[in-house]
DNA sequence: CTCTAATTTGAGTATTCGCTCCAAGTTTTT
DNA sequence: AAAAACTTGGAGCGAATACTCAAATTAGAG
């Protein structure tokens, strides 16, 4: 949409503030009025550059997620530890877009099935990389049961997430430790999945 | 509120379209309008019976919760495994309400902090319970290391839950049977936690 | 420099929301 | 029979919402 360079500069003014008010206020207080405020623009502006708030936000739900993405270049040398590691660094680092991120998945305000289809495939991708890191540590393990591990992980991990939403005062990264150093002792042990 | 029969009654057929339209339509299409129009009253009925929207939608979730206590005697003698598949019925029979309670946890719309701290204690009750029946199979296990495993259990049911609503197609059931077999394999394996 | 198109403005619109108030009538309890 | 609770029907408030549009301004390609 934007051509010129103010157009440009614009539509960045205007993801900052989204980005900045889905940290401050949440999803529901990110009202169309608010973000023009913070951006110092005219509603005009605002849907001359964007067909919708929706549009906006998902902008800045996607650029989140991409960012995130742990060793995007897929190397393939990760070890499950490190994966989990990366997951809680996402989580703490970026908890702003992890609540948006449950609240999408789990409210359906804004969720599109463009956005579903989109957080399906990045948790898709997560539980690829999980199992190949589990493969690699233990290469007798199936496919199959390894795409089970991982899905099985991811969701502890989830959970622990949610967990820590409920109430900020969890201690998410000392349950994390503990996966970790269970991870170290099953693989120490051997045999046992997960 | 309600002292007369027409009142309780009235007060019923209003929480029951509450109810429905939260199955229905989720948390933001149950609106004042469409609750008065199910229950076929006027808003002035409505307000001489509630205080709020909210108190009808708190009073659904809440009784909703309250229901689904698994083994609310607390005789304490579950196994790990009954409490798994109780939590698994949970999920599955009450969809609606587990959407809901993820949405209300994660949302902070209807949020305040008594609904909050009511989820807190229904969790931290059922973080006991995992954690009295895991004692129950390993007598050994001290009481935090039982919390711990018992928070981990739950964040991973939580986590496949979420996973559930982010693809109902996902096969929530297969994956709770996995637990069971897990814990299966790890009680006759003795020593492991979790 | 000019002309076109992108951009911005400022003042809207239309709708929905939760909620209030009231007068009049009905039902239930005391 | 009196009092209290309850329902109706409606009008309407104030605030908030996402969004629109004509006109003015500005940027940039030629």
């Amino acid at each position: 949409m934007a051509r010129y360079q103010a157009g440009i500069r614009t539509q960045a003014r205007i993801i900052d503030a989204t980005r900045q008010l889905l940290g401050e206020v949440g999803l529901e207080g990110t009202t169309l009025k608010a973000i023009c405020d913070r951006a110092g623009v005219r509603a005009g502006s605002f849907y001359n550059l964007f067909a919708s708030k929706d549009e906006a936000i998902m902008r800045v739900i996607t650029d989140a997620i991409g960012t995130v993405d742990p060793d995007p270049e897929g190397a393939g040398t990760d070890t499950v530890g490190d994966l989990v590691k990366a997951y809680a660094r996402f989580i703490t680092g970026q908890s702003t877009v992890a609540r948006i991120y449950l609240q999408s998945v789990v409210g359906g305000s804004i969720a599109d099935d463009a956005l579903a289809k989109r957080f399906l495939r990045h948790h898709e991708r997560r539980v690829r990389r999980f199992a190949e890191a589990m493969r690699r540590g233990d290469p007798s393990l199936s496919p199959e049961a390894a795409a089970q591990d991982a899905e099985l992980l991811l969701a502890a991990l989830n959970g622990l997430a949610f967990r820590w939403v409920l109430q900020p005062s969890f201690d998410f990264t000392g349950h994390i430790r503990r996966i970790l150093a269970m991870d170290e002792r099953l693989r120490s042990a051997g045999e046992l999945s997960l």
